[in-house]
DNA sequence: CGAGGGTTTGAAGTGCATCAAATAGTGTGG
DNA sequence: CCACACTATTTGATGCACTTCAAACCCTCG
């Protein structure tokens, strides 16, 4: 079983470099536990025990407003980490989290976190390059909000589910239900709907529900990143 | 020269909680620089060599996309550090920085940074920590941007401008003209315009030039904080 | 006084949200 | 295998917020 999980964590960019021992003192101290699709992880504002990385599944992470609207913060799959930031914020989960298709989620302590970073110098390295990956994102993610429109907005969120690998053209299944996706780009799901149709005539990709096949790459590429500052396929910008 | 250099190093965030020895390490790299309005810094892609911390005046950092938009990343003043984020990004400016205020900036080569991460523990922690804030404040802007109106952004820029030892009563001053604060907060300027308009309707508030009273903070922080999830003073979001 | 920037105001257009309703899709029990 | 219930998705109609383009205004400074 440890050895499951630090086979596992070893795949999570968040860990990754770290040295076998450092590994195997955290797999001590974790569990791996199954959900089903809506519970509740945490709330925002709970006093937080443990970090999360994600085996399998998806969770969304999220908060609410005082006049009830919810603002989804990210949506994650598998090898992300999350609520490891409520170190820094007194122990308070600054989000919630839902998990939103039935996850394998392995929690560790935050009390094993704070240890590795104070006494493991290569682990606070390791964190800080991770957190300032994830900083760039969220630079990105503002840049987008700000400046892309909604077709391109899917575009760009396509774009990054393609493996770079392929020549020209691609087929994608979106991870999630069309509702999150739309959640996950900040606009309502009939705007998704519509925005979907409109990529569809501008870059002449084929949808079939959950799928969608891309012909020219470049087309859409050309068509999404105009009004963005990094080109496609947008830099290193994979995730933690 | 060097003493002062480090007196002002201790005032920033950034550099909080680090021992006299670090301090004077770094100041004796740094070089103080005057520079006038419109300077340009550094453009987006260029090689990295120095991270910059403000002594006085304004910065802005921006983006520029490929079909000319610009998207601001953020408006620093006095202890605010910025570049940093380089030494992640392959030695290579992940925005532009132009001077928007007369300014007194320290400059600190890149180098002498990754020695102390490397070889400082408490460096390393220091600055996760406020690697971690700055992340933050990331989330809370995205959310601004998501879910509250042109007034009510103004209404929370406002209020964080606002010295918060104040009773009910305020009086701010913009930090600098109002094209610039538009950009800050993602709207153009006759949309501040007639945004500020509305919110001095709504909340009460009296505005001369770029000088505003503020007399039931309360009432404006209802008005503005209704639609995010942090209420005001919106905890603990003060700068790097 | 006059030039030039910043700021405001007006009019018109665009994009997204909202509300309502139709349609497609999925899983259930018979 | 079908009918039903329920949810996801699409489509239509309308409204509001912000943008855009244009022009006026204001203020400062030579």
């Amino acid at each position: 079983m440890t050895e499951m999980v630090q086979n596992f964590l070893k795949e999570s960019l968040f860990f990754s470099g770290l040295d076998d021992a450092t590994i195997k003192r955290l797999s001590t101290v974790a569990h791996l536990h199954d959900y089903e699709k809506g519970k509740l992880l945490f709330v925002a504002g709970e006093r937080a025990q443990s970090f999360f990385i994600i085996r399998a599944g998806w969770v969304k992470l999220f908060r609410e407003t005082l006049d009830g609207d919810q603002a989804v913060v990210d949506i994650l799959t598998a090898r992300h980490v999350f609520g490891e930031t409520s170190i820094f914020e007194n122990d308070i989960y600054p989000y919630s989290a839902e998990v939103v298709e039935p996850a394998k989620i392995v929690s560790i302590p935050l009390s094993a976190l704070k240890n590795e970073i104070e006494n493991n110098h290569a682990f606070a390295v390791a964190m800080l390059t991770s957190m300032s990956r994830y900083r760039r994102q969220q630079e990105e993610e503002i840049e987008h909000r700000t400046l892309q429109n909604a077709p391109q907005r899917i575009g760009c969120f396509l774009l990054r589910l393609t493996d770079q690998a392929t020549d020209g053209q691609a087929r994608v299944n979106l991870p999630y239900d069309k509702t999150l996706v739309a959640s996950r780009l900040g606009m309502q799901p009939e705007t998704f709907s519509r925005a979907l149709g409109k990529l569809k005539d501008a870059t002449g990709i084929r949808v079939k529900g959950a799928t969608i096949e891309i012909d020219k790459i470049e087309e859409l590429s050309e068509f999404s990143c105009s009004a963005c500052s990094s080109e496609f396929p947008c830099k290193d910008l994979k995730r933690r």
